[in-house]
DNA sequence: CGCGGATCGTTACACTGTAACAGGCAGGGC
DNA sequence: GCCCTGCCTGTTACAGTGTAACGATCCGCG
């Protein structure tokens, strides 16, 4: 569907965050003390399926995620990564990107209640991640004042990324 | 996909706005006016497409205005139907909802620059497009601070619209 | 008339997502 | 121990979404 890499798709750090291995590290045992608290089963094919969205420095659709985990003569079939993700967007491991139906790993702590604001560069397909006080009262005024009481949030902004404007400014 | 029509598909003018015949004609007159202005084509299929779109009262698949401009021996592809849209939505005239893979009439007179927010209702499947200066500004700032350069946003709130909250108070 | 550009019809295909059913595995009660 | 139950996973099949590619048609323009 798209290629990508201008930028690379790991290593850059715009911004808070490190990819990489050491986030997967976090999320899993964030995913562990959940399970563990409210007696979930944090079964392999979820760890598994986890820590390759965490890996990929970029959004992951069910299937690429499903060919990630087949190896040869042990085939994974895309329904259970479904569900699998079904099962980490319900506990906020997770994000799905909807303008792309791909997910991508949560990079905040914050609570499945939050809703969080999605800058998705489309020079390098990366996913940045951030929170705003701020949108988020001015969203829940003009919800109140439209009588709408929200259950979910979508916030998805696509351009380009701050690295992506510098490398575009040198080679220019 | 699903059944709806809790509240209604047609006929509930919850707000400012009245769905039908009328916001109809006012669209079709726009894009005419648009296609002059511009000297692009609106073409029959266009205009068609844009007519279903805009008589529903709830976002409607590519698949579905396909099978409403079709007649029995006069079948419209959904390719055809798609290729409408692209021209549709490329300037403003309707609006596609990510999280639903459908399409919306466009119910502002906005230019195609500014962003709205739609409120989707779980329960009558009716849209409601809203702007708010207030969310903007916020956005931006955010934007702004991270670097990020918008191209397009995409901000869609799924939840309960007032007129279903006080029909589901009245049956308790 | 010939040419170029845009639109549209058609086919084929890739990708996304879900329904339904069967097997496996762990825990709880007897 | 044994069965029962519930949850997870595997498998198949299928529905829905979206695009690539090619050819035909139409239309304005030189």
């Amino acid at each position: 569907m798209d290629e990508h890499g201008t930028c690379g798709p790991h290593g850059h750090a715009h911004g808070q965050e490190a990819h990489g291995p050491a986030r997967t590290a976090d999320l899993v045992a964030r995913a562990e003390r959940l399970a563990q608290d409210l007696g979930l089963q944090f079964t392999t094919l979820r760890r598994r399926t986890l820590e390759v969205v965490a890996e990929e420095g970029r959004p992951l659709g069910a299937y690429d995620i499903a060919e990630r985990l087949s190896a040869p003569g042990k085939r994974v079939a895309a329904v259970s990564v479904y569900r699998a993700l079904d099962f980490l967007t319900e506990h906020g491991l997770v994000h799905r990107i909807a303008s792309r139906n791909a997910f991508v790993p949560c990079e905040h702590g914050h609570g499945a209640g939050e809703s969080a604001v999605f800058l998705i560069c489309r020079s390098c397909g990366s996913v940045d991640e951030t929170i705003s006080a701020e949108i988020e009262r001015s969203l829940d005024r003009t919800l109140a004042q439209a009588g709408f009481k929200p259950a979910s949030r979508i916030v998805e902004i696509e351009g380009e990324c701050g690295a992506c404007q510098g490398q575009r400014d040198i080679r220019l």
